[in-house]
DNA sequence: TATCGGATTGAGAACGGTTATCATATACTT
DNA sequence: AAGTATATGATAACCGTTCTCAATCCGATA
């Protein structure tokens, strides 16, 4: 991910942008709130503003760069979007995420969207509970 | 669903608990916002608080009575607690939201949380796209 | 490389949904 | 019917997010 990707989006290569997405890349978790990326920001030394990291999440999001969600607790959650789907896992202890991808599952969308007459163009599957490990 | 629900669920009966448990019962839709019952509320001439809705409804939840969910929109929504579990269908178009539930499905959650060594309290699955007929 | 014009930024105000505050009104006990 | 604790309604506060707008930056052009 580099300058390239952010032209192909149609986006000016700016300074914070450049150093959001370096965050979102280097970052030991997957899943940041706006404000996490921000604080990340703010110890990284860089100056950036919060209206910022939501404006630039957004462009990105727009843009297909990353995938935001919304988990349990009201704020939302933003990932770099990989090429596949996949649905998660959230600890409600810990606040822990992992992805996990189910062919049978999606399989399954898609007949049940079909039975109904309906015409799925996403969908979001989140399972709470904890790690049996924390 | 009575007034005896009501006290086994601890809650004084009084006339807000008893208006909206109405309006829950036999609205068209099963599924609201805070605002729509208070809207609701107000039409049949009823006197109450937008706070006291939000109140009543969070009380119904901690109480089992309502289930609250977070669809896309930021606007949570309430139905009445049926027996099952199930999950829903929304239409990004009208809102519309339609029930399923998918054994198949369930059980592949069950399986992969355990996989995972994931000890799952609850999940939500959320379809979104269109009705073909609307 | 210096200039220019439109896009982007940062600070703070504004916003929408929801919750907290608090004085008044209302259920349930005796 | 009276007393007491709980519930209510109006409104302020709250929190996450978006908007506003003057100042700044990017990058196309000369």
């Amino acid at each position: 991910m580099n300058n390239q990707d952010l032209r192909k989006a149609g986006l000016k290569v700016t300074l914070p942008r450049m150093k959001i997405l370096e965050i979102l890349e280097n970052a030991e978790e997957n899943h940041h709130t706006a404000e996490d990326v921000y604080k990340l920001l703010l110890e990284a030394g860089e100056e950036i503003g919060l209206a910022t990291v939501y404006r630039v999440l957004t462009q990105f999001e727009a843009a297909g760069l990353v995938k935001r969600h919304h988990f349990e607790g009201g704020q939302a959650v933003f990932e770099l979007a990989g090429e596949g789907h996949h649905d998660h896992m959230v600890s409600v202890k810990t606040g822990k995420v992992v992805e996990f991808y189910d062919e049978i599952i999606e399989e399954r969308q898609r007949i049940i969207a079909e039975e109904h007459g309906f015409k799925m163009t996403s969908h979001t599957l989140i399972l709470y509970g904890e790690f049996e490990d924390e």
